[in-house]
Formats: C-alpha cells, sequence, structure tokens
RNA sequence: GGCACGGUAGCUCAGUGGUAGAGCAGAGGACUCAUAAGCCUUUGGUCGGGUGUUCAAAUCACCUCCGUGCUACCA
C-alpha cells in the first residue's frame, strides 16, 4: 500500500473514423493540465487516453477505402498520436480498442454479467434501413408518418439481440446521482436525473450480428453476434487500468487505481452513456457507490463568427479549427495556454483568434516574459555575485510575499475545483503586481546610489522571487516554457518541486541566475 | 413540446437581498530596468423586458422575449 494519494484520470476515446479538431485538443490538455497539476502536488498520477476503433462507420469506410479495418484504424489512430505528441501530453498510458488486452477484459466482464443474469437475449420487430444498416425510430418518421427518402429502402425486419437489464439499475442511480458529486460541474446533473427517468424502463441493446457489423469484440458465449460500443468502448477505463487482468500483465494494479478520479468528457456524451450506462454497468459488475468514478463534464468550443456570434463548429460548415495548424501558427505553449484560459470548466466558448492572440500576448510575454526579462537583467547587471543577503526590509516588500501565499493558496483552491481559468487568472494578477511594484520601487533609481544598495538587493530579489514560484504553478499549463525559465534562472531543481514545499524563498542567497532570453515570444495575426 | 443552462460596461466574465465589479479593449499621463514592454489615472451599464414580494432585488417569485444545449452514439 501506498502512502501518496493516487490520482486516475482518463479522457473520452475518440473514434478513428476523422481528424482531431480543437475539441479534442481541449479536452485533451485539460486533463493534461489536471494530471500535470495533481503530479504537481506529489500525487501517484495515471493519465489514460486514446482512441475507440471498432463500430459500424469504421467497416463501412474501410471498405469504402478498400482495407481493412484494423489498417484503417492504424492509420488513423496516428493522427491522434501525432496531435497528442505536438501538445505535449503526458498520458501514461494509450488505450486502443482493438488491443488484445482489452477484447480479453470486456469478454470477462460479458460473460461474469451473463452468469449473474444481468444480460438475456429476445427478439426486436421495427424498420430498418438496409442502405443506412440500422433500426429507425418513431423519431425517423417524416411530417407525413413516412420515413423520408434518405433511408432508402426501410423493410420490417426481426432481429434477436442481447440486451443488459439497464432498468435494474435505475433507483440505485437516481439515489446515487442525487446524493454524490458524480457529475461535475453540479449544474449538469438535473439533465442526468432527466435522462434517468427515460432510460429507467428501457433495457440496454448491446450486440449486433455478425451479418450486420463483424468489426467489434466477439460475445464470448454466442460466436453470431458483437458487442455494441457501451460493452467496448466504456470498458476501456477499467481494462487498461488492470481490471481484472491476467498474470504477469504489465498493466497496472487495479485497486492501486480505482475508483478514477475524473473522467473528463465532452458534454455531448454525457447522457445517456457515461452518466447512465457506465454507472449502471460498473453497478452490475458489483461497484459499491465508494467505487464510482467521478465525472469532468467540459462544454465546447464554438466559434465566434464574423458577424460576431457563435457558430457550431461543423464539418459541413466547413469552419473546423485544426489543432496541428494552430499549433504551427501560435506555438504549443500559447495554444494549451489559450484552451484552458479562455474558457469557462464544464461551459462553452467562442473560439476567436482575435482573444487568443490578445490573452496570450498580455499575459505571458507582456507581463510574465517581460517581468523575468527585466528582474534577470538587473539582478546580473548589479550583483555579479547572485543572489545578495538581504539586509533591508519595508512595508511593501513584505505586502508582496504575503501576496505570493495567497495566491498559492487561491491557486490550488481553483485547481482543485478544475477551475484552470481562475487559477490563471490569479497567476496573472499577482504578476501585475509584481510589475507595479517594480515601477514604484524603482530599481534603476536605486542602482544610481551606492547608499541604498541593502534597498535594491531586497528589490531585486522580490521581483526574481515570483517568477521563480510561477514557473512552477504554471508549469502544468505551459510545461515546456517553464523548463525554460527554470534553466535560465539555472533553478532545475524546481522541476521536481512538490506544490506543498512551494514557499518564499526558493532562490537562496549567493544562488546565481543565468542570462535572460525571450522565453514568450508574441504571437500575430498573419 | 419537455427539461436544463445562459442573457450584467465594446469583448470575456465575477457578483445569489443592503449604495453596480474585474480583466481586456478605448482615452489621458508620468517613467525608462525590460520582449514599446510595464506602471498610474480614466471613459463606458435604466444588470434582456414586465409584474410582484420586501424597508431594500442583478440577486427571491411569477410572466415574457432572446440565445444555447440535451431529449437523438460527433470532445
Amino acid at each position: 500500500m501506498s502512502q501518496t494519494p493516487s490520482y486516475y484520470i482518463t479522457t473520452a476515446i475518440d473514434y478513428t473514423n476523422g481528424k482531431p479538431h480543437i475539441g479534442h485538443a481541449y479536452e485533451k490538455v485539460l486533463a493534461d493540465v489536471l494530471a500535470r497539476y495533481h503530479r504537481l502536488k506529489g500525487e501517484n498520477v495515471y493519465f489514460l487516453t486514446g482512441v475507440d476503433q471498432h463500430g459500424q462507420k469504421v467497416q463501412q469506410t474501410a471498405e469504402k477505402e478498400g482495407v481493412e479495418p484494423k489498417a484503417y484504424v492504424d492509420e488513423m489512430t496516428k493522427g491522434f498520436v501525432s496531435l497528442w505528441e505536438k501538445l505535449g501530453l503526458s498520458h501514461d498510458a494509450f488505450a486502443e480498442t482493438t488491443d488484445p488486452l482489452h477484447v480479453a477484459c470486456v469478454q470477462k466482464i460479458l460473460l461474469n454479467l451473463k452468469e449473474k443474469g444481468a444480460l438475456y437475449k429476445k427478439a426486436y420487430k421495427g424498420f430498418y434501413s438496409v442502405r443506412q444498416e440500422q433500426f429507425l425510430t418513431e423519431k425517423e418518421r417524416g411530417e407525413d408518418g413516412e420515413f423520408g427518402s434518405e433511408w432508402g429502402e426501410v423493410v420490417e425486419l426481426e432481429e434477436e439481440n442481447w440486451y443488459f437489464r439497464l432498468s435494474d439499475h435505475a433507483d440505485w442511480l437516481r439515489e446515487f446521482v442525487t446524493t454524490s458529486d458524480f457529475i461535475f460541474p453540479e449544474f449538469r446533473k438535473t439533465e442526468v436525473l432527466n435522462a434517468i427517468e427515460k432510460a429507467a424502463d428501457t433495457d440496454l441493446c448491446i450486440s449486433r450480428p455478425k451479418n450486420r457489423l463483424h468489426w467489434g469484440i466477439e460475445l464470448p458465449f454466442d460466436k453470431e453476434y458483437v458487442t455494441y460500443v457501451w460493452f467496448d468502448a466504456l470498458i476501456n477505463y477499467i481494462s487498461f487500468a488492470g481490471y481484472e487482468k491476467e498474470a504477469g500483465s504489465d498493466l497496472p494494479n487495479f485497486n492501486d487505481l480505482w475508483p478514477a478520479n475524473a473522467h473528463v468528457i465532452g458534454k455531448d456524451i454525457m447522457v445517456p452513456s457515461h452518466s447512465i450506462y457506465w454507472p449502471a454497468m460498473l453497478h452490475a459488475m458489483g461497484f459499491s457507490n465508494e467505487e464510482m468514478p467521478q465525472l469532468i463534464v467540459h462544454g465546447w468550443w464554438n466559434l465566434k463568427a464574423s458577424d460576431g456570434k457563435s457558430e457550431k463548429i461543423s464539418k459541413s460548415l466547413g469552419n473546423v479549427v485544426d489543432p496541428v495548424e494552430l499549433i504551427e501558427q501560435f506555438g504549443v505553449e500559447a495554444t494549451r495556454y489559450y484552451l484552458v484560459r479562455d474558457i469557462v470548466t464544464g461551459r462553452d466558448s467562442d473560439f476567436d483568434p482575435e482573444r487568443f492572440v490578445d490573452l496570450y500576448n498580455k499575459e505571458l510575454p507582456k507581463t510574465l516574459g517581460n517581468l523575468l526579462n527585466r528582474s534577470l537583467g538587473m539582478l546580473r547587471k548589479n550583483f555579479t555575485e547572485g543572489i545578495p543577503v538581504l539586509s533591508h526590509d519595508d512595508e511593501e516588500s513584505s505586502a508582496l510575499r504575503s501576496l505570493a501565499t495567497e495566491l498559492i493558496a487561491k491557486y490550488r483552491d481553483a485547481m482543485d475545483k478544475n477551475d484552470v481559468p481562475t487559477a490563471l487568472k490569479e497567476i496573472y494578477s499577482f504578476l501585475s503586481q509584481c510589475n507595479a511594484y517594480a515601477d514604484k520601487k524603482e530599481p534603476w533609481v536605486l542602482a544610481k546610489d551606492e547608499t541604498k544598495r541593502d534597498q535594491l538587493a531586497t528589490v531585486l530579489c522580490h521581483l526574481v522571487e515570483p517568477v521563480a514560484l510561477v514557473s512552477v504553478l504554471l508549469s502544468p499549463v505551459v510545461p515546456t516554457a517553464c523548463k525554460r525559465i527554470q534553466e535560465q534562472l539555472k533553478a532545475e531543481f524546481l522541476a521536481d518541486i512538490n506544490l506543498d514545499d512551494l514557499r518564499w524563498g526558493l532562490l537562496e542567497s549567493g544562488h546565481e541566475v543565468g542570462k535572460a532570453k525571450p522565453v514568450f515570444p508574441q504571437i500575430a495575426l498573419d
């Protein structure tokens, strides 16, 4: 048993039937920031992301392109993996649902549930679109009561399938969602509770006959079927955490990680899959309330249209923001910063290139970058022997130290609530006050007066120290830049510091700092 | 249609009963150590509209308008 708490965080696994866009990138960066923050706190972090590779769309697209599904998903997966590398994600593992370890786990779970009587087979009779290869519901009927021509030939068809007794768990789930903090942010709870009422009396179809869909995981007890999406994709959260793993497996120890502290997902997949099917599945497998994960449900990035209104990102509108292009144009650090800075966790935001440029330039290059530059420059010029021993103190300097202590507390408070933008605003506000302190103390004037050397020493130390401090606080968001700051400070030890040990006085007297070079170049629109 | 979430300064948002706030942008100023960057000052709001409850409402209740989401497997 390890003493340090663990922090297991996952993202949604992306469906390998298209290119990643800004929303995919946001979700992963958000999870990465939280993962890095918890590492900073000294926790044993396990960060899992991955791809969902099975399913009908993949099968169809692969057929259309005349390649094997496996070859197709492997190719598509590369696009995601390469973007995650560019974004500097720090995931510990990568889930691919075609992985034999995952397949084995899914089948084991299905078998267990079947033995428990949680699954049953029954026939369903309904209208089926041959072209779209799916059953149609009443909602697909047009105003005239007929199915539209987009469905092609519609036939009445009877088909047997396997079902999961979802309704058995409705009462438990209602109670659990109401009384726990399973759903974050909390304002989404009601949406889930409403959805539970709808799902309460319907069991969940979890199979597809192989003649319709063969690209999936075979039911271990009925070879004519594969399991359909839920018992495949959702299981990744436990299969790659070592649930029911084989002896000698390289997977982690499940009990060290579970329950997941955060499933970071988009609001579009909260209902019904993650807030209803997933906890019901876990409950059926025998997990208790205390063994349930928590969801962090984020909003969407929309687009700021030319008329100032918000516009949904969609392929048909052709307004998809390509994260790879963002990184190439503005750099990875700026992209990461903007993605988590300008959206309230859980809410939607409008992507606006002008805001991106203004916000980033103001807060990082102009405020932090400049403070680093001016403070290191003056310190090196006036104190060639390194950080001086201080013999002077005054009210403003003392106030600045208090602000630094308050900043750490506010930062932790915000980050513990997954509120990254607030944490970043607090850092910016503190840095502004450091710059104000510099202007008030005028060290460039003090430097001209030999008798005020003790004051100069105090002021310059009070300018360099905040930079060191902030280089730690910002490291979850802009890790590479922070590392460069620490190199310039010649304080590489800061990369390994525990947040609990972070306090004023990081740079001791006699410490020699390096030369300042711009860490945050300003960015501009074309 | 039902449910939910929003509608507060040009922009992004905070503020859940007690004299309207922050940041950015805009305007003016002083300075010069610095990635013309930073600093100081400052202009902007009948808090979507209406009615009610209250000594007092951005904040509570009801009505209404607008936007968005879910209800329906795109993060």
